[in-house]
RNA sequence: UGCCUCGUAGCCAAGCGGUAAGGCACCACACUUUGACUGUGGCAUGCGCUAGUUCGAAUCUAGCCGAGGCAG
């Protein structure tokens, strides 16, 4: 008999997938994983739980403690929030300090739940690692989960082909309603849990609160790039992304205005009016970080700049090992450096990388 | 000091005697394992203030306050 140890969050999708995995007749082992502590890590300024008597990451543990004891399944735990810390959230921190968007949840799925975790889980015994990402693994390659309303394969665009070579997806062939009636037919505690949202691990929160608590804040001017005139003060560049309309406190115009792009060393936040401004849009950029799941390299494929974008018909270059220019000539909105893009083709995710420069005719946007 | 124009929600801005359009912003919710985007809903018992005229005024009249402009 096969043993696997899957990633238990809490919620539904890895409790539907621990049954799943128990009803195709493995052992089943469950590991629930701690990567953020409140006091060591210093978050205090808008922190909703600090006056509640349990906190919402002790509520999930035991949530799946009383999953595991229904389907009478162990449950372990682990602790990496030293880890997190060091490979996931200073990283999260360096992009912002450059002005750039980072995505902590694909880094963590890189360095802490297919990396650390799966470490973790061989000391356990551990033939195969189980999550309940909606995405599949079929004959070594990394497809799209079947529901494509919560595909994630996005997020694990940055794990190698040998990170993804024992790693069973229980959920991924399934539609989410679907999972959870099997949660209700089992009488799960997480049936009805809401879906969560948010930075992995640190949950739903005020972004600009959270971030008080590690970066300073410095004021600076928003200027029209059009005009270039001075339209208002933003409160700290590193609270804004490109695409962005929320926020930025401007009223008194016909249109709604967006971040187009900043100047981190003037600390100047650009913006310009309208969803189909000019400034929004680039033909081309450049990907760092280049990660392919496989030995398929199409270069025509389709790519998202941003989880849950539509697909974007794209041509590949490549550049490098770790470089690629990615070509979509007609035209994409808010495409953000430190975002990742993933390719795909059809079905198959073939790998992602961190989006570094963005261009337009050939030219490295100045304002980005 | 005289004359003229203008003062409608945080910002733009309709209305010009019949009981406050719209946009932006903001807020809430939905959506969402990244800060988006998007969608839905909410948002002036009151129209600079005070008196009048009128069945009825933001809309007419007078005075006052305030912001511009012209004349000096």
């Amino acid at each position: 008999m096969k043993t696997v140890v899957i990633g238990m969050s809490g919620g539904v999708d890895s409790s539907v997938a621990a049954i799943l995995l128990k009803e195709q007749g493995y052992n089943v082992i469950g590991l629930f994983m701690r990567n953020w502590d409140t006091s060591v890590n210093g978050d205090y300024l808008g922190n909703p739980d600090l006056n509640e008597s349990i906190c919402p990451q002790e509520q999930d543990y035991n949530d799946a403690i009383k999953v595991c004891e229904k389907l009478d399944i162990p449950l372990k735990r682990v602790d990496f929030v030293k880890e997190y810390w060091d490979y996931v959230f200073t990283y999260f921190l360096d992009e912002l300090k450059r002005g750039r968007t980072p995505n902590p949840d694909i880094m963590c799925n890189k360095y802490i739940k297919f990396d650390m975790f799966i470490k973790h889980a061989v000391k356990l015994g551990a033939d195969y690692i189980a999550t309940g990402h909606y995405a599949r693994m079929k004959d070594g390659y990394l497809l799209r989960g079947v529901d494509d309303n919560k595909d994630q394969s996005y997020f694990l665009s940055q794990l190698s082909k040998e990170q993804l070579s024992n790693v069973l997806f229980p959920v991924g062939d399934l539609e989410k309603p679907v999972v959870r009636k099997i949660a209700l037919e089992n009488d799960l505690i997480t049936a009805r849990k809401k879906d969560s949202t948010g930075i992995c691990f640190i949950g739903e929160r005020n972004f600009k609160h959270f971030l008080e608590n590690y970066l300073p804040n410095t004021k600076g001017d928003i200027i029209n790039i059009e005009t270039n005139k001075l339209v208002g003060s933003h409160v700290g560049l590193m609270y804004y992304t490109i695409g962005q309309r929320k926020g930025l406190n401007l009223g008194g115009n016909l249109q709604r205005l967006f971040v187009v792009g900043k100047d981190t060393t003037k600390n100047i936040l650009y913006v310009a009016l309208g969803d189909d401004n000019e400034y929004l849009y680039t033909d081309s950029c450049v990907v760092e970080q280049m990660n392919w799941n496989s030995d398929l390299k199409p270069l025509k494929c389709t790519a998202k700049f941003r989880y849950r974008q539509k697909d974007n018909n794209v041509e590949i270059e490549i550049i490098d090992d770790t470089h690629i220019l990615v070509k979509y000539p007609q035209l994409v909105s808010s495409v953000t450096p430190g975002q990742a893009c993933v390719l795909y083709d059809g079905e198959i995710c073939l790998g992602g990388g961190i989006i570094s420069k963005v261009l337009k005719n050939n030219k490295e946007l100045w304002y980005l």
